[in-house]
RNA sequence: GGUGGGAUACCUAAGUGGCCAAAGGGAGCCGGCUGUAAACCGGUUGCGUAAGCUUCGGAGGUUCGAAUCCUUCUCCCACCA
């Protein structure tokens, strides 16, 4: 074990806790098996879940096995760490079809092919589903004092909660998830969870378990939680969850995610979601400290990181469109390339035949999908908010006829900064 | 099973007969400054060009007039059993 990966992981910020302070020592002697633990709750990860994935990743590195756990026992119950309401249960076969989406969006950062460090994926499904009640509760439930479990925060919140309860599934959760580290413990010999800071709780009890039932010592290490990840707010022009899956994200506003990432955290986003060196990051921060305005901190980190999930193909076409919508005249492209560069954007189809008489911007900006009333829609003009092929409309009145088309055919339309539309006149 | 409390726009939360399309805060959106950043400033967030129309958990009623009063239904919470 040649790195010093515990160091590399503090040097980064990625770690938040360790179960014993000897770990970083432990991992430069020899090799863990170690897991992260997924959760099927939606039919892809998103940037939290990222980190996990890169975590396990960064261990496979530094020569450790890493183990993706997904969720399909658990997912059945539902995890209450973190989380002020009860969840809503999910269907078997809706979980199914999320761990096999999960599972691919894993196989493309950590390495699964045969080799000294090679990954394993497991389903909890395999092991939880096959326990029975009686030998749950006597082999695991005997271990648990439900006098600490109460004291856990997440679930003392939701007992304390006047308008939100916890329900019994829930309250045993944590019991299930120590039980997974148990079992991976003993089939795989893995010492070692790893998880976001949230996770802790879970973490401490598993171990706990493994020490009570084998005598065991194992470990955790967790990360801390980036505000907004969640989908939350980050950035103020960014909305929504951002997944790694592009149909639900695509390649295009993922990466423009990250342009928009603000200086203060650009550096904290390099150390998190890119490989980079040490000195490479240390470089661009120091530039984002001089010549913030170039942004270079943030395209680095935007090519990075969208070419780690969707591969250099998908980022270089992001950056090109990026560029384009951003820098030069839209009316300049050729055919092809205004095609390329709004691939992503949402675009809508409409006959050739309504601008004959002329439409209405407004009506076009409602067919878009950009204004949802005709008051936005006028308020949107008023305030100087809409372009056509990126040109300021000012006219509540204006119409859009044969002569505004680009290539004979396209109408780029655009609200504020960021929502581009390609209106195309087949 | 009993008793009490509650349901208001994206969230939170005021409003307890007309001055309410509904305060305040958060969040979002548009604009300005800049650098596709932050902070800050301005505007905006039911529909309609407007007159006006439809909203305060659902249904019904009282009244000239209801988010506000009455009846009933649904859901949530707390305490007691």
């Amino acid at each position: 074990m040649p790195d010093d990966i515990y160091a590399e992981l503090e040097w980064r910020g990625l770690i938040h806790q360790a179960t014993d302070p000897e770990l970083g020592k432990l991992l430069t002697e020899e090799q863990f098996s170690l897991y992260c633990g997924f959760d099927p709750t939606a039919d892809s990860l998103h940037l939290g879940g990222l980190i996990q994935l890169l975590g396990l990743r960064r261990m496979q590195m530094a020569g450790h096995r890493p183990i993706a756990v997904m969720g399909g026992g658990t997912g059945l119950i539902g995890d209450p760490s973190g989380r002020e309401s009860e969840r809503t249960l999910l269907e078997p076969d809706v979980l199914e079809q999320n761990i096999a989406a999960i599972r691919t969006q894993a196989e493309k950062i950590v390495d699964f092919t045969p080799g000294p460090a090679q990954a394993t994926m497991v389903n909890n499904a395999d092991w939880l589903r096959a326990l029975t009640l009686t030998d749950f509760l006597r082999d695991i439930g005997k271990h648990f004092s439900v006098n600490q479990m109460v004291a856990r925060d997440s679930v003392r919140n939701r007992l304390q909660n006047r308008e939100q309860g916890i329900s019994f599934t829930e309250f045993t959760y944590m019991l299930l998830q120590s039980y997974d580290f148990l079992h991976l413990y003993r089939e795989l010999n893995c010492r070692l969870q790893i998880g976001g800071s949230d996770q802790w709780g879970n973490i401490t009890y598993g171990i706990e378990l493994i020490r009570k039932v084998t005598g065991g010592e194992a470990f955790g290490l967790t990360s801390p939680l980036i505000k907004g990840l969640g989908g939350a707010k980050m950035g103020k022009s960014v909305s929504g969850n951002v997944w790694l899956d592009p149909t639900k994200t695509t390649p295009y506003r993922f990466y423009q995610h990250f342009i928009n990432v603000e200086d203060t955290r650009v550096g904290q986003f390099l150390r998190f979601f890119t490989f980079l060196s040490r000195t490479e990051i240390v470089e661009l921060e120091a530039r984002a400290r001089e010549e913030p305005q170039r942004r270079e901190a943030q395209k680095v980190l935007a090519r990075e990181v969208t070419t780690l999930v969707h591969g250099a193909g998908e980022a270089a076409r992001a950056e090109r469109a990026s560029k384009a919508l951003f820098g030069s005249d839209i009316a300049e492209l050729e055919e092809g390339e205004l095609l390329d560069v709004l691939a992503d954007a949402p675009s809508s189809t409409l006959p050739q035949t309504i601008l004959r008489s002329g439409t209405s911007l407004i009506d076009l900006l409602i067919g878009a999908g950009l204004a949802t009333s005709r008051k936005t829609a006028r308020e949107f003009i008023g305030g100087g908010g809409v372009y056509i092929n990126n040109t300021k409309q000012t006219d509540i009145e204006r119409t859009v006829g044969e002569g505004d088309l680009l290539h004979g055919r396209y109408l780029v339309l655009r609200r504020g900064k960021k929502n581009h539309h390609l209106v195309n006149f087949g």
